[in-house]
DNA sequence: CTTTGTGCAAACGATTTGCAGGATG
DNA sequence: CATCCTGCAAATCGTTTGCACAAAG
């Protein structure tokens, strides 16, 4: 676990006013390892009462984004998660429960997928690449 | 390009009844390469007059998706876009246009890396895997 | 004191739903 | 002729926006 400190250090470096609600929610997504929705980090902070609106939220997630300090994972249809692992991983996402894990990069090369293939039951998978195409690699 | 009498074949397999407006949208997805979303299937077959309503659209892409004919494919945030290539493959985006475009299954593996990289200026990539986690084994 | 963030409510866009009438097997 | 599909309109869900006020640097 992180600490306070530390934590708004990292948000000034990367330009952003630190303020409780941005902390919130930067804190929150260091703190869980589940992928959560923009709303399941809103009822979160709000579990008591409430702390931080929902636009802002939305807001925070989004300049968190911007300044590479969280990204976003699609998955499923409808929904954005989030997550605050910005290391290169992968994911696998159990077609039962839905539950989503963080594959380490490494565990995907050569001998280690037997690692994966113990605690999963591999059924498919996909690769997706991001880059430029032909036609825009003149930018 | 599908015979007419083919695709209706496929549809009567895998159980569904075969309307105008079903077959106009399977039609549609095998004729197009380029993972439209279901606005964008709507519009095509409405270029003249309406010939399938919105809900339709819809309800036929759910139901192809449910027989296997059909995959989503979710690489942005906010819209589902559809694929009629369901032989496994993987896709690449490009991050200025967004153009989708298939990627073999063949084409990731060892030597033949070369051949997408001669294409795409590949910037980063993601697998995501599909299947049962350890809490679902039992099912 | 300038700039940026917050919170509210209203707006939005993609998708879903309820339901009556219509087509399919 | 029973079942399933279509099409309309209204509803829903996640997310975005406009704007006045408040807080950060």
């Amino acid at each position: 676990m992180r600490q306070q400190d530390e934590i708004i250090q990292i948000l000034k470096e990367k330009g952003l006013r630190v303020t409780p609600q941005r902390f919130a929610v930067y804190a929150n997504l260091l703190n869980r390892f589940d992928h959560p929705t923009a709303e399941e980090v809103l009822s979160d902070l709000n579990q008591d009462a409430p702390k931080s609106s929902q636009s802002t939220v939305y807001s925070s997630l989004q300049a968190l984004c911007e300044v590479g300090l969280v990204r976003e994972v699609l998955l499923e249809e409808g929904v954005c998660r989030y997550d605050a692992n910005v290391a290169p991983h992968h994911h696998f996402r159990c077609r039962c429960c839905g539950a989503i894990q963080d594959i380490a990069w490494e565990d995907l090369e050569g001998i280690k997928l037997d690692k994966v293939r113990s605690q999963f039951r591999v059924e498919s998978y996909e690769v997706t690449l991001h880059g430029s195409c032909e036609n825009c690699q003149s930018d």
